[in-house]
DNA sequence: GGTAGACCTGGACGC
DNA sequence: GCGTCCAGGTCTACC
């Protein structure tokens, strides 16, 4: 028989606004349903590498039509498959790591003093954000860090396809799980290369997995607060296929959210939101700039402003399906962008923070 | 320390 | 339908 979970969130959550909060939530094994506000992924418990994995189904029961009416209401989990006591503690750990539900509330009520555009508000359906999605493992997070580097979108979900489709275990639902680290440690570079067309990543996707399979990540030292942010970004830089941009990338995921990650996209965004003009480097160099008053919370400033911006363009997050809107986006959205008109004027932001977040000089 | 080129794939574009 | 070009971050060799 099916086993169904309940999950109390913290009271400011919201799963459609909080689950898609991050391009993760397109890739496989991880889907959104629109039309049911559903949650889906398949989670192999426990990285046993054993048995079937698990097809679950997260929910957030009540009336849709607002946001603000679901804030904090239970999450409703369905699994495919009845769960032992230790496999129903485990997908507890899983899907509240996936859904970031540990973050202290009062680090977002933090977040929100500092950037009041995305404080609650009673009839804003997306005001109070905070959360941002991520993976049931870091192995997963750096994988898919990896597959979406130096690539487009489209690129990036068909690896992750593929990654899940031939190396992770099936569930009862026909789906499969994102593979585990020992799975990928354990596979030729020419078959990830061929059958998950990861191109020249391959050898680096095993290294990265071998890493992990043999206990050579400390993941409680990456995670303690205690650990200062340099360290944590040096130590990732030794990684195979791991650069400045993938490094700050898998420190936000990490829950680390003083660096930026800024990449092409981020130029773009320098250029046509905030109204930077010069070269790349010098915009980059604006971007921090304009972030860093936001301290320990510029990452979450920049992503909501990037992701509230494909919003005006292509509707609210959750209203994104894998299949059309979200594998196409990203790539569509630049070639639509590049027929925009520059901004004509512009060394200063055309949007600056909130006069209550700038730092006194 | 800074820079150029290679890596690989999918998509856009021209013919 | 085919060939060519481009975008994308990291790595390595070179100056």
């Amino acid at each position: 028989m099916p086993t169904q979970l309940r999950i109390s969130p913290p009271p400011d959550y919201v799963l459609a606004r909080d689950a898609c909060s991050y391009g993760y939530f397109l890739l496989s094994p991880n889907n959104w349903s629109p039309a049911s506000g559903t949650f889906t992924t398949t989670l192999d418990l426990a990285g046993r590498g054993v048995g079937d994995a698990t097809t679950i189904h997260i929910t957030q029961p009540g009336e849709r039509a607002s946001h603000a009416h679901l804030r904090g209401r239970a999450l409703r989990v369905n699994a495919d498959r009845t769960l032992t006591d230790p496999d129903r503690a485990e997908l507890r750990r899983l899907v509240t790591r996936i859904l970031r539900l540990d973050e202290p509330e009062q680090i977002v009520r933090d977040f929100h003093k500092r950037d009041p555009r995305y404080a609650p508000r009673a009839k804003n359906t997306c005001a109070g954000r905070g959360r941002l999605m991520r993976s049931p493992t870091l192995f997963e997070d750096v994988i898919k860090t990896v597959t979406s580097c130096n690539v487009t979108w489209p690129s990036t979900i068909i690896m992750n396809r593929g990654l899940c489709q031939v190396l992770g275990r099936r569930s009862a639902s026909e789906l499969h799980a994102f593979p585990t680290a020992e799975k990928v440690a354990a596979a030729r570079p020419a078959t990830l290369r061929a059958r998950c067309t990861v191109g020249y990543r391959d050898q680096r996707i095993v290294d990265l997995a071998k890493m992990f399979a043999r206990g050579k990540i400390n993941e409680a030292w990456l995670e303690d607060p205690a650990t200062p942010d340099d360290e944590v970004f040096e130590a990732l830089l030794e990684w195979p296929g791991i650069g400045p941009y993938a490094a700050a990338n898998i420190m936000q995921l990490l829950g680390r959210y003083a660096r930026l990650p800024l990449d092409t996209e981020s130029i773009r965004h320098g250029k046509a939101v905030l109204g930077y003009k010069g070269t790349d480097r010098a915009i980059m160099a604006a971007i921090h700039k304009h972030y860093q008053p936001m301290g320990a919370h510029a990452f979450r400033s920049y992503w909501f402003e990037l992701w509230e911006f494909y919003e005006a363009k292509r509707g609210p997050s959750w209203t994104w399906e894998r299949e059309t809107t979200g594998k196409t986006f990203t790539a569509a959205l630049l070639k639509e962008l590049k027929k925009e008109p520059a901004p004509t004027e512009a060394r200063e932001p055309r949007r600056s923070p909130p006069a209550s977040r700038r730092r006194a000089t």
